[in-house]
DNA sequence: GGACACCTTTGACTAAAGTCAAAGAAATAT
DNA sequence: ATATTTCTTTGACTTTAGTCAAAGGTGTCC
């Protein structure tokens, strides 16, 4: 990895400076009201939970401490803007979710940013909005990007899983003959000498995966590398596709090979941007219409 | 001015949630370590004015209370990171400064702040920062245009004495010749019927002008107009030269003028830019070289 | 020279934010 | 069935943040 450079850094200071400033301290201090900001960011967080959530998650979420958060919520309570119930499946755990008074407190406030934020740019033609807007959206695409880290995992375990089981949704809705379980790496496949397997992690979240196995013919082929939808467009794959490279490079596989289907058109263009070249088929994997080689 | 899109407020209002939640809140409670972080903020603050600064002056830009600033400089004081003396010029005033260990101090968390930043994005390539910085600049830019207002003030007042004493200073010093100040428009000039001048305001200083003249063929001229080094590449000039012509064609005139020197490469592609023509010299402006026209 | 305005300090508060530990209820492990 | 763990509540704090008003020293204006 490249060290970073002084320019970039002081560029992303000088605007978390100016930017905080502007906007973050607005947005709290005005936002609240006549609430403390403590419980006004606890009613947003259990607004963006429709069905109800328990203490413990807000917990995690806030980083509160257990007794502030309980006489925060108990506050929130006798104002009359959540109910407070015992958890269905543990009745250890308590869940709070809002009253109609707190959905319209709720609805009040975002309100108030909408206005706060269109306040902002107010000042500012159409076309400047738009290159804001622009700007913006690529500095958090980046800033998410470095935030996710692609870490070797092993093919058995929970995150895997859960990742091949979304992989095998969304392929599945999108080929027009559906996709059979059965086509999915197994564990040992990835495991060990006989192959790898990389889950992307945002925030602790798994949100892409890929796998490399190692052939008979001594060539590493890449296999379901998965991107969740709601990480798309941050050039993940791209990192993903990476790590599988590296991976098989230190094992002494100095060729990887992968197969992909005809409507995954946006992957068949990633394959041949990050260098790979079509081949002729190499096995006779159903779901295959082009089949990609690249020298690592 | 056209109504803000709800698309563009929905972006700037995802991105907040996301910018603050990642790094502003790093910053702020990182940073402090075990200093307070009104303590720590106002250490900063000091930081920037490296000859001792008034209670006062941190006081309006801060906003903080008279009381409150005076007890948490006193706890500074006592930890011996800033010095505390007598104004030069009046005895009222208590002036700041930082001592060698407050400044060390202050070096330390840059140091550290540094590194937070830089560890934000040390998950990118060299390219993928780049477009990070620019992105984040091209925001910046466009959030300070935003909060910049272009106000008719009384030509003689003295936010417009400043900006021309800036103005005549600037170009004196890019002039070969040197600038003359017998040049500039008299008050008078640009007062009631006879003209108007706009200054433009960022969170309150005057960070450029523009000077509007009723010639004696009914013509509008406009002049002076400029823009402060550290406002430059915003827009601004485009915005005062907008705000000029509107006054131009709601006082009834349907023509303005302007002239400019041959060194002001810059400012003459602006006026092509906005729609100005060039047209033979209609003065004996020692210091034109171009002389534009449009229609408003 | 006197009235008035300005700036800082100090005392006396309040509210918000946050911490820690004990206790009680419920689930899970052994 | 018992011990252990998990989760929430409650009590008893501390620290930080912030406000208001009185008081005292200095400048400024007339």
């Amino acid at each position: 990895m490249e060290p970073v450079s002084a320019t970039d850094v002081a560029a992303l200071r000088r605007f978390n400076r100016y930017f905080t400033r502007r906007i973050g301290v607005l947005d709290d201090h005005y936002l609240g009201q006549d609430r403390p900001l403590g419980e006004a960011r606890l009613l947003f967080e259990i607004a963006r939970h429709p069905a109800g959530v328990p203490l413990r998650t807000l917990r995690a979420q806030l980083d509160l401490d257990a007794g502030y958060l309980s006489r925060m919520t108990k506050s929130l309570q006798s104002n009359g803007l959540v109910r407070l119930a015992v958890h269905p499946d543990d009745s250890r755990l308590r869940t709070v979710e809002l009253t109609a008074a707190g959905r319209t407190e709720v609805a009040e406030q975002n309100r108030r940013a909408d206005a706060l934020a269109a306040g902002l740019i107010d000042g500012l033609t159409g076309d400047q909005r738009t290159r804001l807007t622009e700007a913006v959206d690529t500095a958090q695409r980046l800033l998410r990007l470095a935030a996710i880290t692609v870490d070797p995992v092993d093919g058995g375990s929970p995150d895997a899983r859960a990742c091949l089981d979304a992989y095998a949704a969304d392929i599945g809705a999108r080929f027009p003959e559906g996709f059979d379980r059965a086509a999915l790496v197994s564990p040992q496949e990835v495991s060990g000498a006989a192959g790898a397997f990389f889950v992307a992690y945002e925030e602790g979240r798994p949100v892409g995966c890929g796998a490399l196995r190692r052939q008979p013919d001594g060539v590493g082929e890449i296999r379901h590398v998965w991107v969740s939808p709601d990480a798309r467009r941050l050039g993940l794959a791209r990192r993903i596709l990476g790590a599988l490279e590296r991976e098989a490079a230190a094992r002494g596989l100095d060729v990887v090979r992968l197969d992909t289907h005809a409507v995954l058109t946006e992957a068949q263009a990633m394959y041949r941007a990050c260098g790979y070249r079509e081949i002729p088929a190499y096995d006779d994997n159903v779901y295959a219409a082009f089949w990609f080689e690249k020298r690592v």
